[in-house]
DNA sequence: TTACGGATTTAGACGCTGTCTAGTTTGATG
DNA sequence: CATCAAACTAGACAGCGTCTAAATCCGTAA
């Protein structure tokens, strides 16, 4: 037993107590997808998306170089199993914001800019990696990524369709959820990627931008 | 002489030739740092920001690996160098549309929203180098970078002023031109990333997107 | 109980990258 | 003609993703 297989048993030993799991020693590592996502997830958030190394990840799990590539395919298969679970986490943000009945429709619309751009903010490097051209650009994306990432942008054309049906938008002529939505989509994106990209330098006026942006949409 | 080296000397020959400009022999290449950004500009285009390395630049140059680095501190250097000419080419653009006197400023502003989207259809990795993190994160970005970003910025807050002043934009409460210069600017950006990473995939629509935008934009 | 087979993990190697160091060539200048 | 700094070079290093072939381990069938 070498000394990089001692330290991953160690690993899990340890993660089996976090979790209350009874230390099963089991097969090998036992659970050693989970535990690369999860880990690669935290090594994204300490330090960014070009710290994230597919040698790097497998020290740190205590676990040799090729052993990842016995669960993904190679590393964008990895970075696009980040990317969905960041998915899932925005599906769900938006999912409860919009159902959250203690506030007004016009109050919704705000929330979903200002959560939006936050959730950008607070997650800049997962950001970053769910709408980067790394995972999207030559079909590199994967199937498990595009069934999570799909039903979270179609969730956002159903808001915009309720919010124009309840005549919120300023607009003239014929309605359309779609365009709408990738309008709308597209300001919180800009503002969002202008943001954690460093360009905007003014953090502190995010929530200025965000509050003038609903302002320039709602019809007066 | 090495073989790359008369490579280098071949290239620099038909340099000449073709810009007219009499073949001098000059010291060493004449002009490597100009050739350098010209030749990275076209890898760039040809191939994506990905596949721009140095030692292949240096190669199609014909010249050593390390060669560039006595004109360039280092690569980030050479793609601020690249991103610069983008600024300068966008401002001008920009510049150009605004003063355009056979339109309305109606026209001008749709105009604006349009162009700007397509100058990031037509150069997508100019515009994904441009506006990305490798260069404006963690104080990568070089003063001369700087020096032509910012007042390609400014230039669309004064634009945005003129709109405001003419009460073209939908809004209620007192006029913030930099704020809404910043909405609108998120908006493009938003759109126009959107578009170029790969996820809005139905790119034969953004022309409807942008007039989306400008109609959502303006006072009915 | 033992032998097998497939899943899992491993080390080694390859070619690529950016960039540091130390040395060489070159053209202009005193 | 000697000098000197600018321009350029090769060599080396550490890092990367990933291919290949070999080793290890566990559940199961004989």
């Amino acid at each position: 037993m070498t000394v990089s297989r001692l330290i991953n048993k160690q690993y899990i030993a340890k993660l089996a107590i976090m979790k209350n799991i009874p230390e099963k020693s089991k097969y090998h590592h036992g659970d050693l997808r989970t535990t690369l996502l999860e880990v690669a997830g935290e090594m994204l958030k300490e330090s960014g998306i070009e710290e994230v190394s597919l040698r790097k990840l497998a020290a740190r799990v205590g676990v040799s170089r090729t052993a990842p590539y016995h669960h993904f395919k190679d590393k964008n298969a990895l970075l696009c199993g980040i990317a969905e679970s960041g998915f899932k986490q925005l599906h769900e943000m938006n999912n409860r914001s919009f159902n959250d009945e203690s506030r007004s429709t016009k109050e919704k619309f705000s929330s979903f800019i200002h959560e939006y751009v936050n959730f950008a903010k607070t997650n800049p490097d997962l950001y970053e990696l769910m709408f980067g051209r790394t995972i999207w650009k030559q079909e590199n994306s994967t199937q498990e990524l595009r069934d999570a990432a799909y039903p979270c942008f179609q969730y956002q054309v159903n808001m915009t369709r309720e919010w124009q049906q309840l005549k919120l938008l300023n607009h003239s002529g014929e309605d359309n959820a779609l365009r709408a939505s990738q309008v709308l989509w597209g300001t919180v994106h800009g503002i969002a990627k202008l943001l954690i990209d460093g360009i905007y330098t003014d953090v502190a006026h995010v929530e200025e931008i965000c509050d003038y942006a609903v302002d320039m949409f709602l019809v007066h």
